[in-house]
RNA sequence: GGUCGGUUAACCGAGUGGCUAGGUAGCGGUCUGCAAAACCGUUUACGGCGGUUCGAAUCCGCCACCGACCUCCA
């Protein structure tokens, strides 16, 4: 298939045509979770657009290795390279070992993005599992001169001494230096620091730290919050790479540091193309661990949240953030929650439609330009409002069809049928949550039977017990559909 | 304060210098024994003020408001 696919590359503000460095393989790096708590819709974000990039990428016939990492050390709680670990704050308060705690919340990630439709990646690396290799990355990075240690044994990154040799600190956020020598805060307990903006590579634990490790020739001590991408993105994609994603929110400190860890380390950038999603609000707010505004997948799903007012199942979730371009700012909100369950619920009801369509001997409809312009739409980086919009034009063909309002040969049909199931199963990864009854052919011929049963009474114009009919199969959830000459149900 | 981004109809949400995005909700109609569904039609758009242009919601400038990052955050 022709690869016509631009995507935003955050590097150079620009939508660029996707050109994988090695085809027919494509590597995509995302910055996952840190697990000290469970998934909120803000997670649903990243995981989701780039479950859509792998997925489109698959359906293009690369070979993607998909890496998505779990932070399980490194990130702490508070002031940069200050506090407490995250992970290790949560075992204290809940008694339990810190991989006690990363395991119960790398397990309810799992289940909540499988849930959300999210397709695993193909590597799911641990930071903890690779201490050595960030390690060796340190090594590197203080014999080419970028690293320094300090007499407590910690380790930093010299951002002055990698912007003399460089000049390109900052390039990936738009910063400038200057600005960030006169507005970064400055800390408390920075004074091993050359300057207050280099980061940590290697902490030293205090004997209260639980996690600490002793890799050659660091001793007694944790990596620090940025190294582990660098590290285990080379180890696994190379020291190039195609596609680096992750949270807006992430671009600097994170990014930018990362990026100046892997020049440093290995004298060219690491990534070909930085894609970042944007973030979902709630009440015009950044929805945000620290800021305590989130609303967790599982209360979602269980409608169990203040300000929810019923339960939206994971399609409806993940519809609602398909329904906009991955770079736009999303503002929760019930309506458009509501709204959403109902557009998903059309489409579904249409692809259900279509397997009962009777071709004809001619098509009033052009299916193939239908095609092209879903193809158009997800090329131009990502656009899947563009790309549901089209799909409605489907839903519209579809019904039109139903009515006989529009006729279809045998083989539009097929390429009809062909477009919805691709785009909306799989490439977009919705799925039809009311389709998992096992006894289904049962109940369809249950239903079939009790109104075959109702059409002889409706030729009788007994009207009184036909609407009682259709009023009792309502109470358990079958919806009818008189027609003409025929009848139709669907569940509710 | 610095940097960057946004402001589109009731709500959500794309987009282009001139041609109806789409969805949800509402209203009217068709169909139906009735209802639902479906179909057809339809309602106040492009923050404000200037400028460029034959023409701007789309380009430029200024202003207002909102947000993100500058600390951990997806």
């Amino acid at each position: 298939m022709q690869n016509n696919l631009f995507i935003y590359n955050t590097l150079s503000k620009k939508k660029e045509l996707f050109i994988p460095i090695h085809p027919p393989f494509a590597g995509i790096y995302v910055c996952g979770p840190t697990v000290y708590g469970d998934a909120h819709l803000g997670h649903a974000r990243p995981a989701i657009t780039f479950d859509l990039l792998f997925r489109y990428l698959l359906h293009l016939d690369y070979k993607v290795r998909y890496v998505r990492n779990i932070t399980d050390v490194g990130h702490l709680e508070n002031d940069a390279d200050e506090g407490e670990d995250k992970i290790e704050k949560k075992a204290r308060l809940e008694e339990k070992q810190p991989m006690e705690v990363a395991q119960f919340y790398i397990n309810r990630y799992h289940l909540l993005m499988n849930k959300l439709g999210v397709l695993p990646p193909t590597i799911e690396p641990l930071a903890s599992g690779h201490i050595l290799e960030q390690a060796k990355l340190i090594s590197t990075l203080i014999k080419k001169g970028f690293a320094y240690k300090t007499e407590s044994g910690a380790v930093y990154f010299n951002i002055k001494e990698y912007q003399r040799k460089y000049e390109s600190y900052g390039r990936l956020s738009g910063r400038n230096l200057d600005d960030l020598y006169s507005n970064t805060r400055i800390l408390q307990g920075q004074s091993e620091k050359l300057n207050s903006f280099d980061f940590a590579l290697w902490k030293i634990a205090d004997s209260n730290h639980l996690m600490k490790w002793n890799p050659y020739p660091f001793r007694n001590g944790y990596p620090g919050w940025h190294l582990e991408c660098t590290a285990m993105s080379t180890k696994y994609l190379g020291k190039k790479f195609d596609i680096h994603g992750g949270g807006i929110d992430l671009l600097f400190p994170h990014h930018e540091c990362e990026m100046a860890q892997s020049f440093a380390a290995y004298g060219k950038d690491s990534v070909k193309y930085w894609m970042h999603n944007n973030l979902i609000t709630i009440n015009g707010q950044k929805m945000g661990k620290s800021l305590g505004n989130f609303i967790t997948l599982e209360q979602l799903f269980k409608g169990s949240h203040p300000l929810l007012n019923k339960d939206y199942s994971p399609m409806t979730i993940r519809f609602f953030i398909l329904q906009s371009h991955y770079r736009s700012l999303v503002d929760f909100s019930n309506e458009s929650l509501l709204a959403a369950e109902s557009s998903l619920t059309k489409i579904l009801k249409a692809i259900e439609i279509i397997k009962k369509i009777k071709p004809s001997n001619t098509s009033t409809l052009d299916i193939n330009s239908l095609n092209n312009k879903c193809y158009e739409a997800l090329n131009d980086d990502l656009n899947t409002p563009v790309l549901i919009s089209c799909l409605f034009e489907g839903v519209k063909y579809i019904n039109s069809l139903n009515e006989g309002l529009d006729k279809i040969n045998s083989d539009d049909i097929e390429t009809l049928k062909n477009l919805m199931n691709t785009f909306v199963f799989k490439i977009l990864g919705l799925e039809n949550e009311k389709n998992n009854d096992k006894d289904e052919p049962f109940i369809e011929e249950l239903i079939d039977a009790s109104l075959n049963i109702r059409q002889i009474i409706k030729l009788n114009k007994d009207w009184s017990t036909s609407d009682k009919i259709r009023e009792e199969l309502n109470k358990i959830g079958i919806l009818i559909k008189d027609r003409k000459n025929d009848v139709g149900w669907e569940r509710e």
